[in-house]
DNA sequence: TCGACAATCACATGATCATGTGAGATCACT
DNA sequence: AGTGATCTCACATGATCATGTGATTGTCGA
């Protein structure tokens, strides 16, 4: 069954010629392109939705960031993906917390669009590499701050990781096939290598990634 | 001028199956395809460093992802795709926090990883689409967790947050100014609707956005 | 007004944990 | 040969937790 795409940018040009090219499409069709949220949300009030919608940031009336909250809202099915100019990160990561599930550079093919929007229906999320270059780099500034090294053995991160999942201290001991007090005694030298006193502590020093 | 890559993976086949098809590109070439991370380092050492070197995580010896944070650490400049079967976020972002540029799954085509090392190079950061999904959706979590939903009540979630704190149950009733039977009590019903039954599985899911 | 649910508290018991003390085995490095 | 780190195991005790079985109060909506 063909899924159904529509767009919202403000540059007739660009609109018209990815509509065509998407609607030309065996597997695509592409009923509505328009230039304004505005215009989008009257059109999903009295049409089916499509499956997804290729956005522009930059347009008249409502910017196209919030126009995906105000669809996501209403219509939370509608996959949504970002085609702009843009790739500061400040935007790019307003538009994919407000709810887009892609973020394309404006200078993607129309092959590629296509494919983008076929990989996004099917589970995936279109980026352009240098978005998700920029993506990846946020994360890793994310906790390049707090780099607190712990020196445990592999040993040891075995018992952490068997804690992790929640097992007891007997479980753990069966699954590394040692004693309880194997156990015991590692859960202690660990207790002291990270100044705690407790699984619960040790669990969330693990799952916030400082061990 | 051709640019060089280099492999870690275990698997001989898989190795010598994208070393001999790497090395057969005009604009690549793959000296080295090692099967551990200590054997990387040593021929770091003796040779001229790769531009981008594609790793599992899965590998005898040292893991994967320690391996990117030795790699990175004495040569920042090799750019570092995972290449490997695990989907699952807690490695992705441990792999990609540690210092890798891209996260590709071992089902991608020969020709897939050729354009992504390319892509890599020329400043983008290649992602299959289901990765990136996972990356995507990741920060849609972050912002937004608030609202997730999760039948706790406003009470069960300060016991919750008291959990996470590594709080004893004495501690967490001292903390709310109630009587430890409460707290005792609350822990029970929180179990019940998370289908758990230790704090550390409570803690876990916290931590893990499960709540 | 009646039921559903949230929040509070109590008593009880067996399981698990935290901690102390001690010790043998292996391996690497000096 | 000796030192140190790691991994292993044992015994013991008081603290904390997990779970069962109650009960009272207040709020909210049917």
């Amino acid at each position: 069954m063909a899924s159904v795409a529509g767009i919202v940018e403000d540059n007739k040009k660009i609109r018209d010629l990815i509509q065509r090219y998407l609607d030309m499409q065996d597997d695509l069709s592409c009923p509505v392109a328009v230039d304004s949220v505005e215009e989008m949300i009257d059109y999903l009030e009295e049409h089916p939705a499509p499956d997804v919608i290729l956005m522009d940031i930059q347009l008249p009336g409502m910017s196209g960031i919030k126009g995906i909250g105000l669809i996501k809202e209403k219509y939370p099915d509608i996959e949504i993906i970002m085609l702009t100019v843009y790739h500061d990160s400040h935007k790019i990561f307003k538009a994919l917390r407000a709810g887009a599930s892609g973020y394309l550079l404006k200078h993607t093919s129309l092959p590629e669009i296509k494919e983008s929007i076929l990989k996004l229906l099917d589970g995936g999320a279109p980026m352009s590499p240098q978005i998700a270059r920029k993506v990846i780099t946020h994360f890793q500034d994310d906790s390049a701050k707090k780099n607190a090294e712990s020196d445990l053995t592999p040993r040891e991160h075995d018992i952490v990781n068997g804690l992790v999942d929640g097992l007891s201290y007997k479980m753990i001991a069966d699954r590394y096939d040692i004693s309880i007090d194997t156990v015991r005694a590692h859960i202690r030298n660990i207790y002291k290598k990270l100044h705690v006193n407790s699984k619960a502590e040790v669990i969330a020093k693990s799952l916030k990634g400082e061990i």
